[in-house]
RNA sequence: GCGCCGGUAGCUCAGCUGGAUAGAGCACCAGACUUCGAAUCUGGGGGUCAGGGGUUCGAAUCCCUUCCGGCGCGCCA
């Protein structure tokens, strides 16, 4: 293996270890050569007292072997202990092989995060794949409120995660200009226009969007337009309004985007697909030559009565052919397309534009459209595309336990900026993955910005901090000691490792260790709040083996007069420095030097 | 009525796509600052993983079912 080449992951380097020895057992005769290795895994044990790895292969395999799982296991340690880079293997349970490493192995692995740096973790997993990731596609009727919030970080983080497992990421907003919303919002403006030409408009009547937010765009059309836009009928100023409107809503939206650190690389407009070529046109065409589309009747839905249904015959797409449980309506009433026609236009675009995987971010309130959405996606890609639908819970603002009020119906709502502004963008980023992004999230205005453990922002920040002050504190005792990151990691790359022998010192490195396995199975489930988690128990591990220096002053990181053991141990918070650094990119949030 | 998501310690939540004796934080109790940052740490009690059945070497995790909560259920996006 070429010194270069040689994976980081040292979970995968022992998994094909074991599968090496899997296939000399079947070479011996011992298995039979058609086996499922696709169960057999290697992974950390619960339990440091059942060694560092573990596989479940000879309990996967002895079925197919026709032998007891013990058995198996014994001939599979057998091979394993002839490895160099394991020092027992021992059999537990039901038919665990329990790998203890050799202390080089870990030792090693820490030297190969000291030296990766920034790139440590950095996976190849995803080289080839094309990933568009969908997220925010606010609405460009307003600025963006809280609940927008969440989707925004998560797709963020998301992208970046995906972005360093090696994959190939585009990151996409949906600007939805084109239906009905956009025309009440230049309704609403066109107001505001009034207002600002000095005419007395009284109380937004309802249906409008009654938000102050809309004043500057009545200001902007007032000084553009004059009153020239007073004497002209809808069918004419609207377009005019409208657009004016979409495009300053657009750039507030941009504005509070950049706020939260969350950038896009393409703005793809809904309204572009209906007015540049007719692409929702041509791919309802595209699909009923294809049978997927025809004209038919569907039943009432169940449940919940709607008012005014009426039982015509529409233009439907059978989604029913691809896992969904209704055929869904193309066309409105009125002739118009629906959002879920111009909605699979744009999905068979990302197709068209070379994406083969495709991730959309939605609030859970649109939880219900997800397998019409997949059923769309299978159609439009002849099932060459995957369409993974992350759904984020809403956010229940708090401030010290009390729910924070709004009313949306008064157009009072907390935005994005406020929160961003009151506590900071790494809190509420942190926050935001702090949890699954399919659960409930209480966000606590008060909780977010305290300095303690219960606030995990600051603990793992502080975490990174500390190391730097280490590092900083370390040169007072050896100037020699380069004070760059990179020239630091050089030279304690080359510290004598062996000299952390530790319990505790060693589980950290295991830790490190553990990172780049860590990143792979985070990017394959599409879920960045496993990077948080991991971080605040790295952090966690780190505190704690700092403060045990205040009782065994022998385990201090810096011992005066031994040089050798300082660096060795320097080499340790350098690599808990480099993943706590990197992990906090990833998520998109800063890793400070000092906190004081 | 149907579909999706959830139900894990008093509270807030993890649990690495089926692994070994289910883990953190908060709260509660008891401790550690002449010391590399006490903005930190150590120890303790606390569980019918909502209930029941099944799949198998092995289930909080997969399947079925019941209960509870949230969301959704042409012509809004």
């Amino acid at each position: 293996m070429a010194p270069n080449d040689r994976p980081q992951n040292l979970f995968a380097v022992i998994h094909d270890r074991v599968l090496a020895a899997l296939d000399a057992l079947i070479a011996e005769g011992l298995l039979p050569a058609a086996i499922d290795r696709s169960r057999v895994l290697v992974e950390p044990p619960r339990d440091a007292a059942h060694g560092d790895m573990a596989t479940n292969a000879a309990m996967v395999l002895a079925k197919d072997a026709g032998r007891k799982p013990r058995e198996l296991a014994e001939a599979l340690a057998g091979r394993l202990r002839a490895d160099p880079l394991v020092a027992a293997a021992d059999i537990a349970g039901p038919g665990f092989i329990n790998l203890t490493l050799r202390p080089q192995a870990w030792t090693q692995a820490l030297r190969e995060a000291i030296e990766a740096g920034g790139d440590y973790g950095r996976a190849r997993q995803g080289a080839g794949e094309t990933v568009n990731i969908e997220y925010v596609s606010a609405n460009p009727t307003g600025p963006m409120h809280v609940g927008h919030c969440r989707g925004a970080v998560f797709g963020d983080a998301l992208a970046n995660l995906l972005a360093f497992a090696g994959c190939d990421v585009t990151r996409e907003y949906y600007i939805n200009d084109a239906g009905a919303q956009v025309d009440v919002l230049a309704r609403s403006a066109y107001l505001r226009y009034r207002e600002a030409l000095g005419e007395d408009i009284g109380a937004i009547p309802e249906g409008l969007y009654p938000g102050d937010y809309l004043k500057p765009v009545g200001a902007a059309l007032a000084k553009e337009h004059g009153a020239r836009l007073k004497a002209k009928p809808e069918s004419e100023w609207l377009p005019l309004v409208r657009a004016k409107a979409i495009a300053m809503m657009m750039e507030a939206i941009r504005a509070d985007l950049v706020a939260l650190n969350v950038r896009h690389d393409v703005f793809f407009s809904e309204r572009s697909l209906v007015e540049e070529g007719d692409a929702v046109g041509k791919t309802i065409a595209w699909l009923r030559e294809r049978g997927e589309v025809y004209e038919g009747r569907l039943p009432p839905p169940k449940g919940a009565p709607v008012e005014d249904w009426e039982d015509r015959e529409q233009t439907l797409f059978r989604a029913t052919d691809f896992g969904d449980d209704v055929d869904r309506p193309l066309l409105k009433s009125d002739g118009s397309y629906t959002y879920f026609a111009s909605d699979i236009a744009y999905h068979k675009s990302k197709f068209d534009r070379g994406f083969r995987n495709l991730i959309d971010v939605w609030g859970a309130d649109h939880g219900g459209y997800i397998k019409r959405m997949q059923a769309a996606v299978k159609a439009v890609t002849g099932g060459k595309a995957a369409l993974d639908v992350k759904i984020v819970q809403l956010v229940k603002l708090l401030r010290g336990g009390e729910p924070v009020k709004m009313s949306k119906r008064a157009g009072e709502f907390v935005t994005l900026r406020e929160v961003v502004d009151e506590v900071g963008r790494d809190a509420v980023r942190f926050m935001m993955l702090f949890r699954k992004n399919d659960a409930v999230l209480d966000f606590d205005l008060a909780r977010v910005i305290e300095q303690s453990r219960d606030n995990a922002v600051f603990y793992v920040q502080y975490g990174h901090a500390r190391a730097h002050s280490i590092f900083r504190m370390a040169r007072e005792q050896f100037p020699d000691l380069p004070p760059g990151n990179a020239a630091r990691a050089a030279l304690v790359a080359s510290a004598p490792l062996e000299w952390l022998d530790d319990p505790a010192e060693l589980a950290l490195v295991r830790r490190i260790a553990l990172y780049p396995r860590l990143i792979e199975a985070a990017a394959a489930a599409h879920e960045p709040h496993r990077i948080a988690f991991y971080l605040y128990e790295l952090a966690s591990e780190f505190h704690a083996q700092w403060t045990r220096g205040k009782d065994l002053p022998h385990l201090r990181f810096i011992i005066q007069n031994d040089r050798e053991l300082t660096l060795a141990r320097m080499a340790l918070v350098q690599g808990v420095m480099t993943v706590l650094a990197s992990g906090l990119a990833i998520l998109g949030v800063s890793a400070p030097e000092e906190m004081r």
